[in-house]
DNA sequence: TTGTAGGCGTTATCAC
DNA sequence: GTGATAACGCCTACAA
């Protein structure tokens, strides 16, 4: 295939019409001041001689890139791409473009993500930390240069990022209320970093439901690790070693909360009668496990557009921003199949 | 806080050390033809003025973005999580940066992503097509200009783009004789659409398994749907009104299987026992469902990273490529609860 | 080893 | 309605 290597420019295409550049550079942007027919000549003249615009040249000129950053944990969750289908819904509607990267769970890449973010000058930032992310220094220089910082799920409180969540508290309340009320005395809660709001916000809330329920709370009963399936089997493992086993167990998400439960049916422990789950996420798993599993329904989509339209919303608004912490509603789904007793 | 909105250039750097603005630039990037300790000089500046480097500028001038595209059906399944993190590392350690978009299996934002990555000026791009994409039309502008095109996974055959893939006929031919050995007679297959190669081969490698076993193919046992959760359910209710229902399914990926098989089970069916599965993929689903589902092992992470291999190779070389198509290996994964009369 | 000068393609400003 | 000009920040001949 033949390769034309020279760009064409607006000169090329103001030399075709007899013109002036600047009467194309307007002209390509549909600005009212040039007469319709004029607009229509240079924008058809531009498509046959195969013109695209130099986002470089016009982002140096303009000083705007035109473009949000996003750095997740993560793409690999039935959470993360819900949220960011809703960022993606709302950036671009905004005539912006969505440049995503992941963390991988590691602070280093965090910080490297966010170097090359600030560099290619993204206009805002979008993020979810990492799971060792326990500073936010990396974000600072976006702040200092007025590029707005907005924290979702993961968030970190600084007076000037807005942050998106859900009542991670309640919702750990709830969940651990719905395992009580079927009956449950000995509950084991398996969650992830405690320095993560997230996380430390549902177990917050188990303990206080316990507390409420007058449930004593052995601190054997509290499993850390990075929940994912492999973490979950390994739980399974320390519970069915466990001389008393727990009646209830409350997973800080869906996916470790399927393989740990796997795991117990394997050495015949019977979900939910000996062993009642109850999870988290709405992952599409919940559903076609056995027995389903009930769960905390996140609103993941939710979340991305409200993080995103806060964000679009704060661009070109050069003033600083109070605190701004904006909770989303979740909501507690029972599945039949995981209640004690069911027929 | 305080908010600097005026950037540091070479020229503030070369004003504060009485040297000229070539000089900074080539201290910055460590050209040798500088005196080291000039070098040192100017970094030592740089950084406690807050320089950044304005890329755009940089870009402008010299007509490369460092930055690879890549274009995606959705982030949102386990295989392609693995093909992007394959992706990732191999770019980032060539030194690229890379825009990840989705085309939500629509042939128009696909389109719309191409434009913008065009517009980008990426230097090169990755591509798996989108579920109704029936042609690259909008993937030429880049082969003109000379920027590498490379498919993976969901390709099509074009000269001057080569392609990565595993050999879906064989996989689908393994799975559907997987079934047959087992003693399967009746067997459905429920794929997607057909025009799109990874479907249509493993659906040749279904029905030449049959015909290799001598088994009769109805063409009502043909069920093509978008391979979603739900469309897995639809499937369910179609079997389970058949009159004369299969004694074995596969499904071309391991979400829909799932659901499917769990649908059936909610209708008495008993699997494998009455109705046999095997899926595609080893999504981490196939492992926690009950029985565990039997799967292709589909190497995303080792197709990452060798498209973008083959992407980095490109680049730089202005030659036009012959037809290249790699093809990796998969595996069939045995799981034994999804076998047939298994104790 | 360092400096001078010019241009990459666009848009803002001012003029007509 | 349209045009001339300058500037965005960087890089690279070419010169010294």
């Amino acid at each position: 295939m033949a390769k034309d290597h020279k760009e064409i420019t607006i000169y090329d295409i103001a030399k075709a019409l007899n013109i002036s550049p600047t009467t194309v550079s307007r002209g390509l942007k549909d600005n009212p001041a040039i007469k319709l027919s004029t607009r229509k000549k240079i924008m058809d003249t531009a498509r046959s001689m195969g013109y695209r615009s130099n986002t470089f040249a016009s982002r140096l000129r303009m000083n705007r890139t035109n473009t949000i950053g996003a750095i997740v944990p993560r793409i690999n969750s039935h959470f993360m791409a819900e949220t960011i289908a809703g960022i993606e819904k709302v950036i671009n509607n905004a005539g912006y473009n969505l440049i995503i990267t992941q963390s991988h769970e590691m602070l280093e890449k965090e910080i490297k993500s966010a170097h090359t973010l600030f560099n290619n000058r993204v206009d805002g930032l979008l993020a979810s930390l990492a799971y060792d992310t326990n500073n936010i220094d990396h974000f600072l220089p976006f702040l200092k240069k007025g590029v707005p910082v907005i924290f979702f799920d993961r968030v970190f409180n600084h007076p000037n990022c807005p942050t998106i969540v859900i009542d991670n508290y309640k919702a750990g309340f709830e969940a651990t209320e719905h395992l009580l009320k079927q009956g449950c005395k000995r509950l084991l809660h398996i969650t992830g970093n405690l320095s993560k709001n997230v996380y430390l916000d549902r177990f917050n809330g188990f303990r206080n439901a316990l507390e409420k329920y007058g449930v004593f709370f052995d601190d054997d009963h509290l499993i850390i690790n990075n929940l994912t399936q492999n973490d979950g089997i390994e739980a399974a493992k320390r519970i069915s070693d466990m001389p008393i086993k727990p009646d209830g167990v409350f997973v800080a998400n869906d996916n470790c909360a399927s393989s740990c439960m796997n795991e117990l049916i394997q050495q015949n422990i019977k979900i939910p009668n000996d062993i009642a789950f109850i999870g988290f996420n709405n992952d599409p798993v919940s559903k076609v496990i056995t027995p389903a599993l009930s769960t905390v329904q996140y609103p993941g989509f939710e979340i991305g557009q409200l993080a995103a339209r806060v964000l679009i919303n704060q661009l070109g608004h050069d003033h600083d921003m109070t605190l701004q912490t904006i909770v989303l509603k979740h909501e507690l789904l029972v599945r039949k199949s995981s209640l004690k007793m069911h027929t």
